[in-house]
DNA sequence: GATTAATTGTTAAATTTATAACAATGCAAA
DNA sequence: TTTGCATTGTTATAAATTTAACAATTAATC
């Protein structure tokens, strides 16, 4: 088997952690530590070095003994692994407040994962541009993710319109789709989709804080009881 | 055991799918319809319909058989389970593009999950309102998070100040953090932390792009080899 | 030089999560 | 009425993911 057939297999949650990994290792390049341990990288995450030295193993990177990881070794590893060589070009569908955060956000931020266009309805925002990024009609889209060969695109508009925004990707070529709308979308096989509702996470955090509430509450009647219970001795 | 111990040990993933089914089931009233089956919420998901019927035995609801699940008592209980009785409220700190967005996007969406205030550190932000929520001096903050009974912080600060603006919200007695910057941080014990990264997701897709990109290219010369030997025949 | 401590790499086990299998039910049509 | 069929609810199985266990190695220390 080859080694790029190894790289298929990596489990998803692998791949999230390995971006993260970067992420983390990027900043730490600039505290002029040249090596990092396990159990640094897992602190940083908030998971145990188990796990990362298993990733570790799975892209098949080793450390050295007593000194731990090569930084930008494990940089240029895991970049190998999850850029593109020649690159991804990316587009932004809709530029109302979230879109235009994210275009300012991803800008410049990655080497081969480069936003180079944005389209939106409103004739106000077509032609503008943002961060240097021209913001094209709906309408050419299909012609536009040709021409700049733009595999992904990201969706930001009003929620009712992302399935409509969807098909007209997939129509066009796309390859792959990240929606931010709370609305889920519909694509063939052969499309890569991502989805994320910011208020299933935020709903998230709040059950748990609920549950944490509820539980220091249970906790409190606890020790009532046996403050009741001890006294009666 | 109690029912809501039960709930306790809902899994984790069982929690967000909860709140994405009450969100897509929140679109579904809309169009006249009462009763929906378990394999129309999988489609929506993207998932299977047994996912869906097993989640639902977990928190103890029964459908009809041959109707499927009442749409509006299905939304009541998993209301129940995931919101607070008293409601949580919520502030975001950090009013740039992300805070900005998230403020006008949140507001009013869910009944029982308030953004309640917003802070920041520039003289020209303090003081105003988004969305009619006034954005206070981030000295305040454990005063207003007190005053106001603030238990969720989101945070949307520059990522070099995610640090000291969690140990802020930490020491001002938060009990649930959503950090939306790219550098993690640490809470103690019982404060229930969620991190997310947009361009993890971002590369993730990427990733799997890049992979079906090779994979057909790799079916292109097994084509053609295949070719080349048939035609030796 | 031997000993100790720290760290990696890897296999094995446990846990969590998802899928499959299938009995039970009740509506609809024959 | 009866048969067929779609659907639920639940237990059993499988797959994915995490954690544990531990041998191997090296550097520092005694
Ligand atoms: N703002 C946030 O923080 C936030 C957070 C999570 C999710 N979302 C979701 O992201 C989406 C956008 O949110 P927003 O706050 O930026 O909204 P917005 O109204 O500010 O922006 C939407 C933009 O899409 C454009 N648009 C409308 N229909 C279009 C179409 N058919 N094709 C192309 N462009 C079209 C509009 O002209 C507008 O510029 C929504 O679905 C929202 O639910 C937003
Ligand atoms: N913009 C996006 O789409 C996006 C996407 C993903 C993640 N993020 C992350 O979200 C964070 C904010 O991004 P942004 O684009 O809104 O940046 P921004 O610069 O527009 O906003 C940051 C805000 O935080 C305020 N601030 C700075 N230091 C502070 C402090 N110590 N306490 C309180 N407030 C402070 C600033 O005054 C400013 O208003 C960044 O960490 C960024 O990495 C942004």
């Amino acid at each position: 088997m080859k080694a790029s057939d190894t790289l298929k297999q990596l489990p998803h949650k692998t791949i999230e952690r390995l971006s993260q990994y970067r992420r983390a290792l990027l900043i730490c390049l600039d505290n002029k530590k040249d090596h990092i341990f396990s159990h640094e990288i897992a602190k940083i995450q908030h998971i145990t070095p188990v796990q990362v030295r298993r990733d570790l193993m799975l892209i098949g990177y080793s450390g050295t003994l007593r000194k731990g990881y090569n930084i930008q070794e494990l940089i240029d590893l895991i970049s190998d692994i999850i850029d593109s060589n020649r690159g991804i070009n990316v587009a932004i569908i809709g530029m109302g407040n979230l879109g235009r955060a994210l275009l300012n956000y991803f800008s410049g931020k990655r080497h081969k994962l480069s936003i180079v266009a944005s389209f939106d309805i409103n004739p106000d925002k077509i032609g503008k541009s943002v961060n240097k990024i021209p913001c094209y009609n709906i309408t050419e889209m299909e012609k536009v993710i040709k021409r700049e060969n733009i595999e992904i695109g990201i969706i930001t508009v009003p929620a009712s319109q992302s399935m409509i925004t969807a098909k007209q990707l997939v129509d066009s070529g796309i390859k792959g789709i990240l929606n931010y709308t709370p609305k889920p979308v519909e694509v063939p096989e052969g499309v890569y989709l991502e989805e994320y509702d910011m208020i299933t996470t935020l709903e998230k955090v709040s059950f748990y804080v609920k549950m944490e509430n509820e539980r220091a509450a249970d906790h409190v009647i606890q020790r009532k009881n046996q403050g009741t219970v001890a006294s009666d001795f």
